[in-house]
Formats: C-alpha cells, sequence, structure tokens
DNA sequence: TATTCCCTGTTAAAAATTTAACAATAATGC
DNA sequence: GCATTATTGTTAAATTTTTAACAGGGAATA
C-alpha cells in the first residue's frame, strides 16, 4: 500500500482505540458519522481515512468493527509487530511502561535501560531493566526497531546517538531537548509544556 | 494581533524553549537558519513565524534572542498568566507538576485534585491537593482557566463536563478517552500510544 | 566609494490536508 | 414495485501549511 498521509495515520490509531471501546459495548458496525462524533472530526474525513487504507463498509450498515481493527493493526503493527525499549525508567519511563502493559499489542516494550543501580537488574510490569551499557548488545540480541528516549534532557542527544549506532529504527522522544538524527531514523518528539501552551494561547485568542 | 496559524502556536513553544537554551549558552543574537537547524525545519519557516508575530531582526545579526522570549512569553503566556490545575494526582499528574515547577513561568499550576484520600490534603511541589469535591469552588477562588485531565479514562468525560460547569476555558486530556466539550472550550488531547504507533508506522513504510 | 556578500522580510507558488459535492445503491416504507 | 431515504466512495474544490523566489539593504572588503 502506498504510503499514508501523516494525519491519517495519526487517526488510524485513534480510530483503532475508539474501535475497540465500541466493540466493548457490543457494537458490531459503526457508520462514518458516528466515528467521526467521537474523535470530533467529519465523517467525510472519515471515509476518506477509510478509503486510503483501501477498506469499504456496506451501504446502509457502515463499517464492520472487527474487519476493521484487523486491518489498522496489520498497517499500524505489521504482522510481525515491533520491539520497543524505553531508556530512563524515571517517573515517566516506569509510567509509560505500565500504560502500556496489557494493552495486547504487537508493539512490545522489551527491555529498559538505566544507568541507576537502584533501576536496573529490577522488572517493571514485567519489563526488565538493564545498565545502559549493554544498550548495543541487547538491541541486537531482543531485535529492538524503537527506542523511547525518558532520560534527563542533558543525556538526550548522547543516548540518541548511541540508539542510532546500535541500529535502531525510530525514535520517540519525550525529553524537552530537541534532537538530532540521521534521515533514514525516524523521529518523533513531544512536550508536554508545547500542548499545555498551546491551550494557553487558544483560550485567550478564541474568536 | 491577529489569531496565529495553529502550527505557528505550537512551533513558537518550541522556539521559547531553544531559545531560552541558546541564552544560557550566552548567545544573545541568533539567524533564522540557526533555529531552523535547532528545530528540524526551514530558515523559511522560522522568518515566516516571526513574521506573522511582528517580530523583526537585523540584518545579519540576526535575531535578538532575549526580545524573542518577551515576545513569545506576551503571545503565549499574556501578560497576566494563566492559571491552572490538575486533576488526578497519580503517576502522570504528579510527574507533570514536578515537570512544571521552576519553570518560572506565567502559567502556573495553582492547584490539584484527588479523590483518594491518601492523595488528598497534600501538596506537591507547592501544589496543594483538595479532594475533587471542592473543585468547582478552588476554581473560582483560584480564578483558573485550565484544566489538565490525569485521572483513569473512565472518569474523564464527568470530570470534563464538571469542569466545564465550573466554567474553565481550556481542557488539556491525557487520559485515552476521547472527550467532547462544548465550542467555547477549547480542548487538546493527546495519547503517548498514537506517537508511539506513529512512529512504528513509519518506521516500517519510510521510503 | 564601489562591490560583494549574507541575511532578512515578503510575496508568490507548491504541497498537504480538509471539506464539499454528488453519484451510486441498498434498505425501507408505502 | 416504486419512490424515498440513508449512507458509502470518490472526485473536485477550498483551505491551510510549507517552500521557493527574490528584492532589499547593511556590513565587510578593498
Ligand atoms: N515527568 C513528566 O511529566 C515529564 C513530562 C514531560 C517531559 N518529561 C521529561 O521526561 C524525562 C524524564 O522525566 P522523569 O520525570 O521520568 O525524570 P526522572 O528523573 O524521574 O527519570 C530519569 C531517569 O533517567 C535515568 N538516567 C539518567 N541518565 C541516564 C543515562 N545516561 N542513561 C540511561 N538512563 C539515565 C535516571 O536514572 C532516571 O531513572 C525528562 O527529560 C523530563 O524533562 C517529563
Ligand atoms: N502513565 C502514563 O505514562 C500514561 C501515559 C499516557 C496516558 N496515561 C493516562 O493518564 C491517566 C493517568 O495515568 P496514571 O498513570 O497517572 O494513573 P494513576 O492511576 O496513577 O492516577 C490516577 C489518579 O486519578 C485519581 N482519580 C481517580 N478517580 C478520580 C476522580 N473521579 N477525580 C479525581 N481524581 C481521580 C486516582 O486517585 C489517581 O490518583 C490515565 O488515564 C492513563 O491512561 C498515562
Amino acid at each position: 500500500m502506498k504510503n499514508l498521509p501523516d494525519k491519517t495515520v495519526e487517526r488510524l490509531s485513534q480510530y483503532r482505540r475508539s474501535l475497540n471501546n465500541q466493540l466493548t459495548k457490543g457494537k458490531t458496525n459503526i457508520f462514518s458519522h458516528e466515528l467521526a462524533h467521537l474523535l470530533h472530526i467529519t465523517p467525510v474525513q472519515v471515509r476518506r481515512d477509510i478509503m486510503l487504507i483501501g477498506y469499504s463498509g456496506t451501504l446502509r450498515k457502515g463499517y464492520d468493527i472487527k474487519e476493521m481493527i484487523n486491518l489498522i493493526g496489520k498497517i499500524i503493527d505489521t504482522d510481525e509487530g515491533q520491539r520497543i525499549a524505553v531508556i530512563g525508567m524515571g517517573n515517566l519511563g516506569k509510567a509509560f511502561i505500565h500504560y502500556l502493559h496489557e494493552k495486547g499489542s504487537k508493539l512490545r516494550i522489551v527491555a529498559s535501560f538505566d544507568v541507576n543501580p537502584d533501576k536496573t537488574n529490577k522488572t517493571y510490569a514485567g519489563v526488565h531493566c538493564y545498565h545502559f551499557d549493554r544498550m548495543a548488545e541487547i538491541v541486537k540480541k531482543e531485535e529492538i526497531t524503537i527506542g523511547i528516549i525518558t532520560t534527563p534532557p542533558e543525556v538526550a542527544p548522547q543516548i540518541a546517538d548511541k540508539l542510532v549506532k546500535a541500529g535502531i529504527n525510530g525514535i520517540l522522544n519525550y525529553t524537552p531537548k530537541l534532537l538530532s538524527v540521521p534521515d533514514e531514523v525516524y523521529l518523533e518528539e513531544y512536550d508536554m509544556i508545547t500542548s499545555l501552551e498551546k491551550v494557553a494561547y487558544f483560550v485567550k485568542h478564541r474568536d
């Protein structure tokens, strides 16, 4: 399948979460306008996204929820899934692991790293924490493709460098320090303060 | 000033963080291409954003870092600042308060709420935690305009409703449950899983 | 003082994303 | 069975966002 637009990928993730939610409520089918309402977007956009991933609903019945969940899974998780590491087992790192635990996704956190002896050689929500010195070794052995950085910001650049050298393909950076990686590594950065400041701005400047 | 584009507002927040960073390194001026490099964007975009906020650099010297920080502060924080509450003092809520503490921003967290007696009537990083029953009262007294929701997802909708009734103007929702609020309330939602799944997708589908 | 160079500010073009419009058609009601 | 209704799929238009192009103009050089 051709590459999907950035924004469509983000929405697919949200569609899936909403669809799973509907499934637990006993719903088996859903209309574009229902899904749109849940995500605060327009029904057209839902239909367009669904068109882009090559799925089709049935007229007057809408979309089959299970089928859509499966298809989105194939697209995002891929059939083989991916293996993930968290670097920095502080508040955020631990919270993340607990949050992802038990989601039953094919994206699995299989290792974590820290340098603090209080953190290393322990297991958090089923994820073992190694000393960061062993990172390259474990990344290879465990076939890890994605690293999530939740260390203090100062060390984030060197962590990123080492992850790249170890052969990782994607980095999700939660420190406020903006990173630089080679083109072939996909980098996503998120800072809570930006979200908060965005709300602050639009609260004061909304029409 | 006319309303700025969504994306520009997000970047302003990042500009400011990067500029503060440069300031501590002793830099007083910066070129568009330098700032662009830090944010992985193009110099044109930097210049355009700066044009939109009505600031001007000097030819051959670039932009005055302090002046830009001040101006961005006026735009995002506004002169009076805003007062913020966190609802749900679990892992994420506490982490957030610690993270924002000591940033010296005009956006200040002035209260937090929980229902668990283990959490209430304590102070975390200088922020008092009240029982959620007192929320409406405190929101009025403390003139709180923004609420950050970090409760379990199940209760998020009812929390949001009550925040809206209490007269809040903006909500930042970190639970994976998508919310619905009246138009006049600005809503921003963020789910870490979406970021992770986005990385997962583009790692496998990058050209 | 002329010339070159570098960097800004801005308008115009391009690209990405969203929204509108509507044809097609299965189910429903009469 | 025929018209009506509801809903999808898709093309085209509109909007938003990014990128390109380039005209200034101040500093440096000579
Ligand atoms: N806590 C939040 O809500 C929040 C929000 C946004 C961003 N952040 C950012 O996320 C990051 C983590 O925040 P936190 O609250 O979890 O911090 P934290 O101090 O609790 O955790 C950081 C962890 O990284 C470990 N570490 C330090 N150096 C390391 C290294 N070289 N290699 C591996 N591990 C190392 C530390 O031992 C510690 O366990 C910070 O950059 C913070 O700015 C935090
Ligand atoms: N921890 C993460 O990394 C992470 C990441 C993304 C999203 N989230 C989401 O953020 C939210 C919080 O996560 P967490 O790990 O901090 O959970 P948590 O269980 O540690 O904290 C939740 C807190 O909310 C309080 N609470 C429960 N009901 C309440 C109510 N009605 N009013 C006020 N407070 C109430 C609880 O007492 C608890 O202190 C969850 O929705 C979670 O899914 C967490």
